[in-house]
DNA sequence: TAGGCCATCTGGTCCT
DNA sequence: AGGACCAGATGGCCTA
């Protein structure tokens, strides 16, 4: 789902459908614009003008969690109070922050490997995927640093006895494995999922309300995939995430 | 139709 | 005081 740009910036106003050609027609508007108060003229409940009711974002002014957390001494207004300059800046503020978080969200998503199916990850798989991209490639480094010096050592033990590497050849073979190449992580994606968005976000943490990794590979979206993360990483280092590299999996290490 | 994802509103809290 | 940040609530859209 694109983001959906509504009245946020007040000077880059832009209706919902413009920017969701596909959007859903709008259902029930008027009635409810009576049931939450909203009179139009009212500068205080009136939202903005050129944000449709359309689709999604119908608030309710009343729920419970708000009426109960009203304040003793708030104004007695009955059921909904108006909403006010403050709270309307507030909100135009808040749905600024999130567009921005979003952008940076999408900004996160373009630097990412490219997924054949244009399939856009959702929030929390974005997150995931970079996390565990990083890894990949710091992962990466880490072993390219290692052969190297390993290489760098049995040169020294030969005493020379022959030629250096061409330039072309001097990195190490396995680097020149498609494997692992810096899109590793989204090639393994699509390998062990066909769609980013086909696989039910249940079977992972993703719906716990505090995201986060447990640190064990076994549990999650694709650390349930058997010979995942083998015998190539170093203990203590498994990748933190159910988006595992393959990376260091199905390589030989010729070197 | 249920569940996932999302945008939005909202009030509370912290910070400047 | 006002803005940033946060989390809960709500409801629309979409897909299996």
């Amino acid at each position: 789902m694109l983001p959906t740009l509504t009245c946020a910036p007040a000077e880059r106003c832009v209706t919902e459908d413009a920017v969701r050609p596909g959007a859903r027609p709008v259902r029930g508007t008027e009635e409810e614009e009576e049931e939450e108060g909203n009179k139009p003229g009212d500068p205080n409940t009136q939202r903005c003008p050129h944000r449709p009711r359309h689709g999604g974002r119908k608030v309710k002014t009343c729920s419970k969690k708000r009426l109960k957390k009203k304040p003793l001494g708030s104004k007695p207004t009955g059921l909904c109070a108006p909403r006010g300059r403050r709270r309307v800046k507030a909100n135009d503020r808040e749905r600024n922050r999130m567009h921005h978080l979003n952008s940076a969200l999408d900004d996160l998503r373009g630097i990412l490997p490219m997924l054949p199916d244009d399939a856009k990850l959702t929030k929390i798989e974005t997150l995931r995927f970079a996390h565990n991209y990083i890894w990949a490639l710091t992962e990466t480094l880490r072993m390219a640093d290692h052969h190297h010096q390993h290489h760098h050592h049995h040169h020294q033990h030969q005493h020379h006895q022959h030629q250096h590497h061409p330039p072309g050849q001097h990195a190490p073979r396995y680097f020149q494995h498609e494997a692992y190449w810096p899109t590793a992580a989204g090639v393994y994606m699509v390998d062990h999922l066909g769609s980013p968005t086909s696989v039910q976000s249940s079977s992972w943490s993703t719906t716990s309300s505090t995201p986060s990794w447990d640190g064990s590979p076994a549990e999650g979206r694709l650390g349930a995939n058997p010979g995942v993360c083998s015998s190539a990483v170093t203990k203590g280092q498994n990748p933190p995430s159910p988006f595992l590299p393959f990376v260091f999996q199905s390589t030989t290490f010729d070197v």
